[in-house]
DNA sequence: ATAGTGTAGTTGTCTATACAACTTGTAAAC
DNA sequence: GTTTACAAGTTGTATAGACAACTACACTAT
C-alpha cells in the first residue's frame, strides 16, 4: 500500500538522504527530531529511531543525545578494501586464475621482520613469494612473512589448490589489519618476476594481518600500475 | 550491575565478536539464533536482533531470512577514505598548508572530458590546477575540471581563503562519488610542479564527485610516491 | 520414486511503551 | 548580575508482543 516495497525505515532514510542529496539540508543544518517524523510519516518513534540510527552509522548524521540530529561535516567514502583471496577475485571477473609459487622456505627474521611480527630477531618464519595470473598475465606478486605459531604448516601446504590467504584465513581467524598503499618501483627481481620493467611504476599494498594475540603475517603485494587500479564507488 | 556499562546489545555483540575472534567461529559457521542468545543472555528478542543485524552490517555475518546467520567468508577492510579538504587534514597532523594556483581558467570539454561530465563536447568548463605543501613541501598536485552547472562562479573564488575541495562542498552537496586509485608516472609538467623528477613513481586518485543530477567535478590528485601513502586500519 | 503439503524454526519489520541520560533555555532565588 | 533549579525537548536503550516472509525438513498422497 507504501509507495514503494521498501520497509518503512528505508523510506525515512531515502526522505532524509534525499534532502542532503538536493542541498536542502546541508552540513550542519539541523535535522528534524525523531518526534517530528514520527508524526509525519505515522510511524511509531523506533522504527524512525532506527532509520535516523543507521544512518548516523553510515556518517551522514551526527546525533548528541539532548540536543539532536544535525548533517555530519564529511561524507565518507568507505572503500570497502576487501581482505580477500586473489583466486576468487579473478573468477568473479569471469576470468582464469593461476599462480606459480616461486619461494617457499624457512628464514631467520632480520630485526625489521621480528619487530612486525612480534618475534624475536633470528626466530624461523615461513617466508613465500608468488605470482598471480589472470588470463596468463602476471597482476600480483605475494611476498609474504609468515608467523608460525599462527601456521605452523605453512610449508606443507599445497599451493596448487589453495592459495596463501585462502589457507592463512582457514587456520587463523582475522581480527585485525593495517595496511598502506603506496606507489613505488619494482624491486629487479619483482619486475622480472612480474614481466615487466623495472621502470614502471606498481601499486604496492603493504599488509599486517592480525589474528588474536599474533601477528600472522605481513605481506607485500606489487601491482603493475598499468594493469590494475583500485577502484571505489561511493553512493550518497 | 551487569559486568561493564557497555549497552546490552554491545555485549551480545562483543560476544559473538569473541568467538569469531578466537576461531571457535570460524567463517561459514552457524551462529546460535536469536532465540537461543535470547534465552542465554536473558534479553528481548529485539535487543539481540540488533547486535546480529549490526554485525551483519559490518560484515561479519550473513544473515538469510528463513535459515540462520553464518559466519561471513571475507572480512571487509572498510577503508573510510575521506572526501575531504586537504587543508583540514595537513592541520590536522599538525603541520602548516599552504597552496599555489598554477591555472584557473575556462576551457572547451573534449570529448572525453565531456563524457565524464555528462555535457556536450566543446561546452563550458573550469579548469584549475593547484599544487599544496605541508610544511612547504609539495604533497599534492590537484587538476581539476568543474561543471558550470554545480559551481558558477568557481573561476572568482578567492583560493587563498579557501580551497577547492571546501567550495565544492559548499554549493554542491556530494551525493557520490567514484574514484580510482593507481600507480603511474607524472607528466612532465606535474613532475616540475611538485619538484620531483620525471620518473619517480606517483600515487594518482582519480576521482569523479557528482551532486544530485550533475557530475560537479572531475579531479586528478597526484601524490609523490614517496612522501605519500594512503594507510588504513581495520579493526575486527 | 515423485510431487505436493504442512510444520517448525529463523530472520525482517513494526508497534507502543517505558525509563535513562543528556542539553538547553527559562525562571526563580540569591 | 550570578547562580541554582526546574522543565521541556532530544536521543539511547530496552521490553513484550505481533505478524510477515522465507527456509528446511519431514511427511503424505499419488
Amino acid at each position: 500500500m507504501s509507495s514503494t516495497d521498501l520497509p518503512a525505515y528505508e523510506q525515512v532514510k531515502a526522505f532524509v538522504k534525499a534532502q542532503i542529496h538536493s542541498g536542502d539540508l546541508r552540513p550542519g543544518d539541523a535535522v528534524p527530531s525523531e518526534a517530528a517524523l514520527q508524526q509525519q510519516f505515522g510511524l511509531s518513534r523506533m522504527t524512525v529511531n532506527r532509520a535516523m540510527t543507521e544512518l548516523a552509522a553510515e556518517g551522514l548524521l551526527t546525533r548528541l543525545r539532548g540536543s539532536g540530529t544535525v548533517v555530519a561535516q564529511w561524507h565518507r567514502i568507505s572503500s570497502t578494501l576487501a581482505v580477500r583471496d586473489i583466486h576468487e577475485e579473478v573468477l568473479e571477473r569471469g576470468h582464469r586464475h593461476s599462480s606459480k609459487v616461486l619461494t617457499l622456505e624457512a628464514v631467520k627474521a632480520d630485526a625489521a621482520l621480528a619487530q612486525t611480527l612480534g618475534l624475536r630477531r633470528g626466530a624461523r618464519v615461513f617466508h613465500s613469494v608468488m605470482v598471480h595470473y589472470e588470463d596468463g598475465i602476471a597482476i600480483q606478486l605475494e611476498d609474504r612473512h609468515v608467523n608460525p605459531a599462527a601456521a605452523p604448516d605453512y610449508l606443507e601446504v599445497d599451493f596448487a589448490h589453495t592459495t596463501a590467504t585462502q589457507y592463512l584465513f582457514q587456520c587463523a581467524p582475522l581480527s585485525e589489519a593495517r595496511y598502506s598503499i603506496e606507489a613505488a618501483l619494482p624491486t629487479a627481481m619483482e619486475a622480472s618476476a612480474l614481466g615487466i620493467q623495472g621502470s614502471q611504476p606498481c601499486l604496492v599494498i603493504t599488509r599486517c594481518t592480525i589474528s588474536g594475540a599474533h601477528v600472522a603475517s605481513q605481506g607485500r603485494l606489487v601491482y603493475p600500475g598499468m594493469r590494475y587500479s583500485l577502484q571505489g564507488n561511493f553512493q550518497l
